[in-house]
DNA sequence: TACGGTCTCCGTACAGTGTGCGGGAGCGGC
DNA sequence: GCCGCTCCCGCACACTGTACGGAGACCGTA
């Protein structure tokens, strides 16, 4: 996998995330690209093909257009990753507690839609550690603000509903991308699950063979439900770190 | 930034991970190049220049070497990669506790060495999204270890040491990455924090106008010791995951 | 109707990328 | 002397992001 690079990237002194703050050219009638389209079919290709296959040429030719017309709409590559990635939190529902004690409930369900919308586009792991959160997007923004709502709700101040999300949300993201990465991995080597597991345990086996905690903890390790076993971990950390915010929220 | 493409990968059938079971090819006298002294010369490109000048022309060349000599030492860009993430994790030292008492001392401190770490190395954000854990490496293996070994002293069994050992890392992860992807972003843009803040400052509060708990959020941020600001916020989020998985130990 | 201006779209070109391939140089053992 | 093995490298290929300049379509105004 190329992971091109081209003269260093000199200070600029513009301000970050300014895709956010530039108003977008107006246009007269349909032209034949649009920003939104753009974007949507990137998301497709990205889908589909994975990270690596998101050239704009091949964006392009998806969309019946040359590589060069989509700068017309897009400055950048790198700002169209900014539009995709906060795309996709717009997909990501925050719930609503209805009383104070509804609260922990809906984090979770919170936590789950995320790790939901990470797992349907695996691809997405490999962008947030350029992007962190995508301060200024939208979406983004939205998804803040309705955490913290969640969390006021909860009976947190506002201090700390920003502890709880920024402790939350940095669970959550890790471990779903280590989840979908891990999952893009074997979608690459063809292989299920279950058939890694077994072509590989002689050589796992040895590499952790110094390792007697790691050994046992992969011994024991059920080869069935694989995929139930990530969700319930996930669970499990989640109620953890739920259980230390409600402690520290107090009474 | 071009993240660039190759025709699609194939699924190979190969194991994943085969960097870690395929031995190193064994080596008469000393040859100008050694996998390690590749491996180093990547982090010290990396450290100086960020992700995107690691190519493998520059990389040879700052080993007075061909970009395709690096080839007979390591087999992919990919491969060269897991090498430079394993070392870093290298780094990375796990306290032993003395007593059941300090193990969550031990676990903070764990917790600030990783952070540490992320931080000397910023560029590594961006990877691992991509690799996960890096499952079989060496370092990841006794970082494993080392942080079961750590719960356990502390009184938690294997099993929910392995959840402790994701929940907190997770978290770390989650939280590090992000905040080395903003500097490095800033670091881009050649300015201070201070200066960006000052800057943005409009911007930024027309984008979040409809968002009244972000706003007063960012309204009452200090915008003085923005990066003990981060350390704190850290260990606030760390202090409530660990009583989280007190909490869940039991006695 | 004619004309300048603006917006879209695209062909071409450039510098840079990962890496397959074949060849050459130095060495150990027969 | 020769074979085979290891290491290093130049070349070539397919591919990348994107700067630039031009072409065509549409507008309001003269």
């Amino acid at each position: 996998m190329p992971r091109a690079a081209q003269p260093t990237k000199q200070p600029t002194g513009e301000p970050i995330g300014s895709v956010w703050t530039r108003p977008q050219r107006p246009r007269r009638e349909q032209p034949a690209l649009s920003r939104d389209q753009i974007v949507a079919e990137a998301i497709a290709l990205l889908d589909s093909d994975g990270i690596e296959a998101l050239s704009m040429r091949k964006l392009g030719t998806r969309l019946n257009a040359g590589a060069t017309s989509l700068y017309t709409h897009v400055s950048n590559k790198d700002e169209l990753i900014e539009l995709v990635v906060d795309r996709i939190y717009g997909e990501i529902e925050v719930p609503r507690p209805a009383s104070r004690e509804e609260w922990r409930a809906a984090a979770v369900e919170c936590g789950n839609n995320v790790r939901a919308a990470i797992l349907r586009h695996p691809w997405i792991a490999s962008l947030l550690g350029e992007m962190g959160m995508a301060y200024l997007g939208p979406n983004m923004m939205r998804l803040s603000e309705d955490m913290l709502e969640l969390f006021e709700t909860g009976g947190f101040d506002l201090e700390r509903s920003d502890v709880a999300l920024k402790t939350v949300w940095a669970y959550v993201i890790g471990m779903t991308a280590t989840e979908a990465a891990w999952l893009t991995a074997l979608g690459r080597s063809g292989q299920s699950e279950e058939d890694w597991m077994e072509r590989v345990t002689a050589a796992a086996m040895q590499v952790m063979e110094p390792y007697p905690r790691v050994r046992r903890l992969y011994a024991q390790h059920t080869p069935t439900r694989v995929d139930e076993a990530r969700r319930s971990n996930f669970d499990l950390g989640l109620d953890c770190i739920l259980d230390g915010l409600e402690a520290q929220r107090g009474a």
